[in-house]
DNA sequence: GAGTGGTCTAGACCACACT
DNA sequence: GTGTGGTCTAGACCACTCA
């Protein structure tokens, strides 16, 4: 392994893991190449959609088995951050592709799965964060944010109205502008404009009653029930960088779940 | 390996897997082993909380190496199916187990953790399946079901209205007073008591107006927003065997949902 | 054919839980 | 101490992709 000192001259192979020096408790060695693997990833020495070296190439720079490396790797598949294809590589996971969109937006028709996806920006501007806001990007009461709206309409129907707010500091470059010519997946554009992935969320979902700006933006009567969902994204790290409140219309779509 | 009668003799161990003789196409090694103790499992052999045997023990049984045993059983530890202790061996999962109860249960608190759960059956009577509910529980419209009523309030505060259908012909002997007595989580007492140990489940979350029965039942007012959660549940074979349909106030709670 | 991930084996040692 | 799962290695061959 680089950039751990130890394993002092140990001849014996078998003598595995354990490297101590920078690490105080025990850890794996393939934790280690693991963690090893995932620094490139946040660093943006690997970016979204490229490929990685080879699982033989890693494990002569780290100095471990293949199999070693392997489990690194299976592990960060597994958690979505690489995608392996037989035959031709290991490449570092990227929000646009078809796939991926699937994991973060669960809202699907009743009927059938074809539809059109219309998106609206209703809104963009800088403001200081709200307590609560700030609270859940773990930043400071006041702190600069930007505030997106918009609606989303599925065949034509509003169906989804959306509040975000992004820390101002990681999103200084984002306009109204580049975000309505952008075509595809919002997460797709943080991700190569402004070198932020999105790698986990965790939602609340909640039953709301309509009021006046979602009866004027989707289109519904006044009090009827809408499903109200609230997300936290996070990067690499577990740090949050998106904080999202969305009302979905469920009278011909759902939230779909799977228990497993 | 038992109960396939290839590798025809190959003194080679290297001819690894496709095993040919009953699958068609070619499938793992490892794939196999895991079809094996999922029949096990399956067939009540193996029941939920035991032991199962060793690795070594069953890599001695079906005459392969300790590390495709242990691939299979990767995986079925990934599926819930089974559980790893170390230094103590590979059980079957249960449901008995608050570890197993909240990947069922996603309504949470607001506030904190511990409260106090109260499930009052409301009724429980067999009836011929409505044509929806057979084709979700893969049976022909009419079929003899179980239908069930419930409340389940949190610090006596009533929060689920819960509807439940299940087969008729496996819950033959599930009665009223059983249900009542019984404490504990019904998944639990499904396992031990019936023989079906549901695996996984598919839920549909939408937004509903309460009605005349939640306004009665969740003391809750009329029209005021619930959350209406439909979910299917699978046993072993991706056999459906619950259908089940509830209303959930969340003034005080949200459905928590991780994306990862 | 060369390179990559995917499967399989055999053997070693480590960490943990019981007795 | 014994037995269990957990980690690591080394080497072999298979399946897939692309030039």
């Amino acid at each position: 392994m680089s950039s751990i000192p130890s394993n002092p001259a140990s001849s014996d192979p078998a003598s595995q893991g354990a490297a101590s020096g920078t690490s105080p408790t025990f850890s794996p060695l393939y934790k280690q190449i693991k963690a090893l693997i995932m620094q490139r990833l946040q660093s943006g020495e690997w970016k979204p959609g490229e490929l990685i070296p080879s699982e033989v190439e890693l494990g002569n720079r780290f100095k471990v088995s293949q199999g070693t490396v392997r489990k690194a790797i299976d592990e960060l598949a597994a958690e979505n951050l690489l995608v392996r294809r037989q035959g031709k590589g290991t490449f570092v996971a990227t929000h646009h592709e078809a796939r991926s969109q699937f994991r973060f937006l669960r809202l699907m028709p009743d009927s059938e799965q074809p539809q059109t996806i219309d998106k609206k920006i209703i809104e963009l501007k800088r403001l200081r964060a709200p307590a609560e806001i700030a609270r859940l990007l773990g930043m400071k009461s006041g702190d600069s944010v930007v505030f997106v709206k918009r609606v989303m309409s599925f065949d034509g129907v509003p169906t989804i109205l959306e509040e975000l707010w992004l820390p101002g500091a990681l999103f200084k470059a984002l306009t109204l502008e580049r975000l309505v010519e952008y075509k595809g997946p919002m997460y797709g554009l943080f991700e190569t404009e402004f070198g932020t992935r999105m790698i986990r969320a965790s939602e609340q979902i909640r039953a709301a009653a309509a009021d006046d700006e979602a009866v004027e933006l989707l289109g519904v009567e006044k009090l009827s029930p809408l499903l109200c969902v609230e997300r936290v994204s996070f990067t690499y790290g577990d740090k949050p960088v998106e904080v999202r409140r969305g009302l979905y219309v469920t009278s011909r779509h759902h939230y779909q779940n799977e228990l497993s």
